[in-house]
DNA sequence: GATAAAGTAGACAAATCTGTCTAGTCTTGC
DNA sequence: GCAAGACTAGACAGATTTGTCTACTTTATC
């Protein structure tokens, strides 16, 4: 635990990052050691430890990057889908389902950070905690417009349907689950609504 | 991968699979040694060996146990519902809830097997599918017994709830998951039977 | 009470893990 | 073209990993 100045900005720093994501998000965080990363980016393991004070920083540093790409295609997909939120929370399953069937879908590297490092004091639970909360506060916004009686309990709701699908299509490959999901979230966002 | 004659019964064995499971849900499967858990159990390495061919199988029997258990508990919530499928199908939700709110939960030890052990090839990962397998066929037949339209669909989607208020307990610390799942799961079903 | 099976303690091998350090090279800004 | 910072290769420490082996003790069975 040694103090390292965070450079935030680095042609090597990206790659080594970028690399870190990809092989964490294959391999799991305790099975993928920092040599296979850092051959693998063909990087210099002081550059590595110049950068980051810890292998959890890495992985907090990739779950970031992860963070930033998902956030701008999923924005992407909802401007596309129009005004009507209704039409956005759609639009949303049907990312997801794009993402299940990408074939670099490897599941949920937030769901397995907060797995592989249970502890609340542990830097990748609170990463992933905290991307999970966003992605909830998001569709809570939507719920909210959507002009249910209960927007909060929806949003909840919605957003088990969304995890249970990334979990269900992760292991039984199955990425039909998104079309399931999305049916149910019909079901579900007409009976909230008053007619 | 040496050869181990798996001896299916003994008091040692038995104490070691416990432990085993207790500690691997608690910390995962990589991240604890097989040394703490022979600590824990007061068990020596021969006595793992002798028993089992590697840790994997270790871990694949300490999934099995909890496979029975969990098998057990459930179907005697099940049984208490009474008769009516749509009831049994609540209750199943409630158990989850009691499950949530139990101070041992710690997520779904099978997400987190096929999360730290992502090949098909590997033990845990076909222990963990097996096991969802199972609980999808229960969910099966209940779905059908409710006659719904598209049972197989509903039970799909009962399934998302179920693993989506699991991952949501588990990461939020929110076993208020289970009921918004519950009620969820009400709406969808009243949605699928036809009056 | 003898014999066989089951379990133990602990040393050991061999690999692997994260993180540190050094000495030198490559890049880039001025 | 020089000075500073970024990066590298590789050795190294020290802990930790799974799994093996041996020699000994306990337990159970007949």
């Amino acid at each position: 635990m040694a103090v390292t100045t965070e450079k935030t900005t680095s042609a090597k720093r990206d790659h080594l990052v970028e690399t870190a994501l990809a092989l964490f998000t294959e391999g799991g965080y305790h099975a993928v050691g920092i040599d296979t990363v850092l051959a693998k980016a063909g990087v210099a393991k002081m550059t590595l430890y110049n950068h980051f004070a810890s292998k959890e920083d890495l992985i907090v540093a990739a779950l970031a990057r992860k963070a930033e790409q998902s956030a701008a295609g999923l924005e992407r997909a909802l401007a596309a889908a129009g005004e009507d939120p209704k039409a956005k929370l759609m639009a949303l399953f049907d990312w997801l389902e794009g993402w299940f069937r990408s074939k670099e879908f490897r599941g949920c590297i937030y769901i397995k950070a907060a797995s592989e490092y249970p502890l609340k004091k542990d830097k990748p639970n609170q990463a992933a905690l905290e991307f999970k909360r966003t992605r909830l506060e998001l569709l809570r916004g939507l719920c909210r417009r959507t002009g249910a009686k209960d927007p909060e309990t929806l949003a909840w709701q919605l957003s088990l349907l969304a995890e249970g699908a990334i979990v269900t299509a992760f292991m039984h490959a199955r990425p039909e689950a998104a079309r399931e999901a999305r049916a149910a979230a019909s079901t579900l966002i007409a009976a909230a609504v008053p007619v």
